[in-house]
DNA sequence: TGGTATAGTATATAAAAAGATACTACGGAG
DNA sequence: CTCCGTAGTATCTTTTTATATACTATACCA
């Protein structure tokens, strides 16, 4: 193990991908480049508008998302991914793996 | 990009994560191998024995850690990574990578 | 003139996580 | 007989997150 306690910066990375819906936002915007704000909205289920844009702000703030907004009317505003989000990416499959991994570990053990 | 978001397991992995102090308890215990929990507490500054207690439970029930209580008076308890939670290890060590190379990011940003 | 659509904001409330502090059991040392 | 050390509980308060609901601006369409 070559991380050291005391400098861990584990949570500067989770910091960016807590939050109850910063991993579906992102994956969503992974899969797809490009999404409108109600695409978005449709595609993540349950989620309010007001946490949606929460978490949008905030992605957006650390340079993981970028924001593009059309002067329309009805109003367009488009989300996607960063390069710098982009290598988050590995990040969110190996925890995805280890999710699945895992989920089906607790099943097993469930079901003896 | 081979995740399908609305099957994301993400968040399985993140639960077991996520908790302001697991990261940095897991970390002491992947160095030092087994710890007592006083042991653990000294090395984890300001936390609380509640909290320490909560999340090492927690981190229990996943399989994540091991608790040894030694029927001594005054007590002897140790802790350690089970062989399943070190499979979090690289998943920590990306983060860390990660978390240490965008805290170098801000901090070029604000110094700009 | 009224309804629709988009991308939000505002306000209040509820639920979850964290923190502060005090308390316990028990054997051994003095 | 009292104090110390370990590994906790128990209770209460504060802070942080998340939810529910209502509201806005404005062009276009009928």
């Amino acid at each position: 193990m070559n991380i050291d306690p005391d400098q861990c910066q584990v949570e500067e990375a989770l910091e960016i991908v807590v939050g109850k819906w910063k991993p579906i936002i992102l994956l969503h915007l992974l899969k797809n480049g490009t999404m409108r704000f109600n695409e978005l909205k449709r595609s993540v289920p349950n989620i309010t508008q007001k946490m949606l844009t929460k978490h949008l702000r905030e992605l957006e703030d650390e340079d993981i998302i970028a924001r593009i907004v059309y002067p329309q009317v009805p109003p367009k505003v488009e989300y996607s991914i960063t390069e710098y989000g982009r290598s988050l990416q590995p990040i969110l499959e190996a925890m995805h793996e280890w999710g699945t991994k895992h989920q089906n570990r607790k099943i097993k053990k469930s079901v003896q």
